[in-house]
DNA sequence: GCACTACATTGACATCTATCGATGCGTTGA
DNA sequence: TCAACGCATCGATAGATGTCAATGTAGTGC
């Protein structure tokens, strides 16, 4: 009844069996694992920060203040962003570079639609 | 430069004080809380099988095959996704029946974009 | 009331995560 | 070559999280 036929949090959707199919234990991993790398409310600042930064792109030592954390924590969180694919690095001399991966961020957007 | 003035993560954005301001720290703990209802594959799981289903309805007893996990482990897991608003809890008699609810999904989508 | 059912809560445990001081690694400039 | 700097990694610790067996709590029907 009603039928919602709803896509969200299934991405693929290609060739469902019979109903509508889970979403496949591989996938999921994959997407908890994103999502865990928004769950943290520094790494959402730090986010927000690059996101609202003039230029597209901020240094590492501009990310120390505004999170109000250590240099080692702000390193951590910055490698869980980056390994997640949110964020990309670059090192130019001493200084280390982050922007945003907005194709990454329409990824996970279009999951949740 | 380049004025890319994005809006990600930052969904008030109502009145910047001089540059665009980082996203406030009780906002970021809400929507961290939010994001990490998602971080985890069987969460994800069961919300494909309520958002894949013929009726926009599931009962809990249909949730524990799809999932692989004990009993006790999907009531704690289904609390979560009703703590963090993105499921409606209903209990008819004996069963208890849950509902996505969309307006959620939506809120969080649009902070990332 | 009593047995039965569906789901929630508790308690315990192993694993994961956030945090920071100390230290290591590359890069720069003298 | 060497000292200074920016950032990453290590080690340790406290707290959070996923899991399930055992138990508790409502609702149903007799």
């Amino acid at each position: 009844m009603a039928g919602r036929k709803t896509t969200v949090l299934d991405p693929i959707a290609c060739c469902a069996p019979m109903r509508a199919d889970v979403l496949p234990e591989a996938q999921a991993v994959l997407l908890a694992n994103s999502f865990a790398a928004l769950a943290d409310p520094i790494r959402l600042r730090l986010l927000s920060y690059i996101a609202a930064s003039d230029a597209d792109e901020v240094c590492a030592c501009d990310l120390l203040e505004p999170s109000g954390r250590s240099q080692p924590t702000v390193s951590h969180h910055m490698k869980i962003l980056v390994d997640a694919g949110l964020v990309e690095r670059d090192k130019r001399g001493l200084w280390v570079w982050y922007r945003l991966v907005p194709a990454r961020l329409d990824a996970l957007r279009a999951v949740l639609g």
